[in-house]
RNA sequence: CGGGGAGUGGCGCAGCCUGGUAGCGCGUCUGCUUUGGGAGCAGAGGGUCGCAGGUUCGAAUCCUGUCUCCCCGACCA
C-alpha cells in the first residue's frame, strides 16, 4: 500500500523543493515582491514569538538588560574598525536620500534632497552599540555592561533562502563590555552554553557547540563560537554564534575606563546573536513529507481541537462540549506554561482542515464529532507520530478527562522524542574514521546526504591554513567547529601530517 | 555578481516556435445527494497573460529594457 504525503515532493526526490514546499504548504511565509525579503504569516511568526519569549527569558536570566539602538548607521561609524568593515561593506543597504518628488508624471528620489552623510541599515550593531558604550563606559565601577537588541538587520546578500539567509531578517543581537579578558571569555562561553540549551531543549534541536577556525570568525572578532545543527540532507546550518571581540572595537570606539589605580584601560567586548534562521533549522531538523512538525515547546498552538461540524443546529452542542474541554486543557499546564489550545472553527470541511494543521506541525490534533461528545471522548491524532503499522492514520479515541490529564505528559514527551530522533540522527551521521583526502573525497561524492567528519587537525593560522580551506573547497566542504572538549584522537594532523591538537567538524552547509 | 530556468484567475499548469484579443486541473461560490471524515453530480464566478517601452491593422505569443523567484557558482547568519 503506497502512503500519500501531504506534500507534493518528498525529503529524498529534492529537499530544496521540499524546504519550499514545507514553507508554503504549512503558512510559515511567503514570497514579498521585494528581493530576497519574505512575508512572514501568522504559524512562521507564531513560532518566532514563542522563540523569542523563551530565549528572552533566558538572556534576561543570565543578567542581560534590553535595548533600542537605531536602525540607521552614520557611514562614518564602520570606517573605525578596518576588518569589521570590510567584512560587511559588500552587503550594505545605504540611505543617500531623504525625499522624493514628482518628475514628468514620475516618482524620483529628489537629487537636491541628498543626505550629508549617507546612512547604512544596520547589517550589525558592534559600531553604533559601541559608540554608546564608549560614553556610558567612564569608570571600574561601571562594568559589566551587558544589553541586548530584539531587532530587525539587512544584509545584501546575493543568493537568499527563506529563513536560512534572507536579505532582511529578524534577530537578537547582544552586546556587553568587561574589566578584563577573563570575564569577556566567561561571557561569551556562558552565550554559547545558553544557545547549546535553548536549541536542544525548545527547538529539540540537537547541537554541537565549538570554536570557528580563524576564516570563519566574525569580521573584527578575536575568536568566534557557534552551534551548529544538523540538517536531514546532512548539511551543517550554523544556528548562533557568539562572538569574543577582545579589545577590538573597544580601540576602534574608545570604550575605555580608569581601573583601580586611576590608569585607563579598554574594555574586552563580546557579541552574539541568533535570528529568525532557527525556524529554517527547525523546519529541516524536524519536518517530514507530511509537512513541519513544531516542537511543543515552540509551538504557538500545542493541541488544536478539529470540531466535525456540520452546519446544523447540532454545532452549537458540539463546540460547547469541545469549549470545555479547551478549558480544562488551558488549565493545566506544561514546560511550566499553560497548555496552549486553539478551537479551529473556521468554515470548511474537517478533512482538508485536519491535513492543514498536519501540515502545519501542530503537536496534537483532537478531531471531535458528535458521536465522541455523545460518549465524552475525544480522537487524538499525534503528529510526532501519524501512522500506524498498516499506514493508516493512528487515529486514537479516549476519554476526554483521560486525554485531560496525560495531555501535559504527552506534550513533554513528544518533545522528548522529537530531540532523541534528531539526536540519533546527528550521531549516526558524523564519522570520525576518515583518514586521507582521497577517502574524504569518495565519502563526500558517494552519498547524497553524506552528514560529517570529524578529523583531526593541527590548528594551523594564515598561509597554512588558507591552504587546508583551499582542498577542503574543492570538495565543496567547510570547517564548522572545533567541538568543546575535542581533544583528538590520534597524533597527526589530517592536513599536514603535523602535530595534531584537536578534532575539527567537516560538513556541506547551508 | 556570472551561467541556466521561470513569471498566464487563490494554487499548479497548457498556449508562445508557426501573432488574430485566453484554456485545463485543483480550490472558491450555488443547488441537490452524501458524510466518523482529505465526498459525488450539476451549474456559476474569477485573469488588461510580472512591469515598461517597441514592431504590427492586431502581441500572452516577436524585439528591447526592467523587476521578482528557482537551480549551479562566487559571497555570507
Amino acid at each position: 500500500m503506497t502512503k500519500k504525503n501531504a506534500l507534493p515532493v518528498t525529503r529524498q526526490e529534492d529537499f530544496a523543493a521540499w524546504y519550499q514546499a514545507v514553507i508554503q504548504e504549512a503558512d510559515l511565509a511567503e514570497e514579498s515582491g521585494v528581493r530576497g525579503c519574505m512575508i512572514m504569516r501568522p504559524w512562521g511568526y507564531g513560532i518566532w514569538e514563542r522563540i523569542q519569549m523563551l530565549l528572552d527569558r533566558q538572556i534576561k536570566e543570565t543578567g542581560h538588560e534590553n535595548c533600542y539602538f537605531p536602525l540607521f548607521i552614520p557611514l562614518s561609524y564602520f570606517a573605525k574598525e578596518a576588518e569589521h568593515v570590510d567584512g560587511f561593506a559588500k552587503e550594505m543597504a545605504v540611505v543617500t536620500h531623504h525625499r522624493l518628488k514628482m518628475h514628468d508624471g514620475a516618482l524620483v528620489v529628489d537629487p537636491e534632497a541628498k543626505l550629508e552623510e549617507p546612512l547604512v541599515i544596520r547589517p550589525t550593531s558592534e559600531t553604533m552599540i559601541g559608540t554608546a558604550f564608549s560614553r556610558w563606559l567612564q569608570s571600574w565601577r561601571d562594568l559589566p555592561i551587558m544589553v541586548n537588541q530584539w531587532a530587525n538587520v539587512v544584509r545584501w546578500e546575493m543568493r537568499t533562502r527563506m529563513f536560512l539567509r534572507t536579505s532582511e531578517f529578524l534577530w537578537q543581537e547582544g552586546h556587553t563590555a568587561h574589566e578584563n579578558e577573563a570575564d569577556a571569555m566567561a561571557e561569551t562561553l556562558t552565550i554559547l552554553a545558553m544557545y547549546r540549551d535553548f536549541a536542544q531543549g525548545p527547538l529539540a534541536m540537537p547541537v554541537i557547540a565549538g570554536e570557528k577556525p580563524e576564516n570563519e570568525r566574525f569580521p573584527g572578532a578575536v575568536a568566534t563560537y557557534s552551534i551548529e545543527a544538523m540538517m536531514q540532507d546532512g548539511k551543517a546550518l550554523q544556528a548562533g554564534t557568539s562572538h569574543y571581540l577582545g579589545q577590538n572595537f573597544a580601540h576602534a570606539q574608545n570604550i575605555r575606563f580608569q581601573d583601580r589605580e586611576g590608569q585607563f584601560q579598554f574594555a574586552h567586548t563580546t557579541s552574539w546573536g541568533v535570528s529568525t534562521r532557527m525556524v529554517g533549522g527547525v523546519i529541516m531538523t524536524h519536518g517530514d513529507d507530511d509537512g513541519l512538525k513544531v516542537p511543543p515547546q515552540i509551538a504557538p498552538h500545542q493541541i488544536v481541537i478539529v470540531p466535525m461540524l456540520r452546519e446544523t443546529p447540532e454545532d452549537e452542542a458540539l463546540l460547547a462540549y469541545c469549549a470545555k474541554i479547551r478549558t480544562a486543557l488551558i488549565d493545566s499546564s506544561a514546560f511550566g506554561e499553560p497548555l496552549r489550545v486553539l478551537i479551529d472553527k473556521k468554515a470548511g470541511k474537517p478533512g482538508p482542515k485536519r491535513w492543514g494543521w498536519v501540515k502545519k506541525g501542530a503537536p496534537i490534533i483532537l478531531e471531535i464529532g458528535g458521536r465522541d461528545a455523545a460518549g465524552e471522548q475525544v480522537t487524538m491524532l499525534r503528529r510526532d507520530s501519524l501512522y500506524d503499522e498498516d499506514g493508516k492514520l493512528a487515529n486514537q479515541a479516549m476519554h476526554w478527562e483521560s486525554f485531560v490529564g496525560q495531555a501535559p505528559a504527552l506534550l513533554d514527551q513528544i518533545q522528548t522524542l522529537m530531540f532523541c530522533a534528531a539526536k540519533q540522527r546527528l550521531d549516526a551521521q558524523v564519522r570520525s574514521d576518515v583518514t586521507t583526502m582521497d577517502e574524504l573525497k569518495a565519502h563526500f561524492d558517494g552519498s547524497k546526504y553524506p552528514g560529517w567528519v570529524a578529523v583531526d587537525w593541527c590548528r594551523p593560522t594564515g598561509e597554512a591554513l588558507d591552504k587546508v580551506v583551499e582542498q577542503l573547497k574543492a570538495l565543496k566542504l567547510t570547517i564548522r567547529n572545533t567541538p568543546e572538549n575535542s581533544a583528538p584522537a590520534g597524533e597527526t594532523c589530517f592536513f599536514t601530517g603535523g602535530a595534531a591538537v584537536e578534532r575539527i567538524l567537516l560538513a556541506r552547509a547551508y
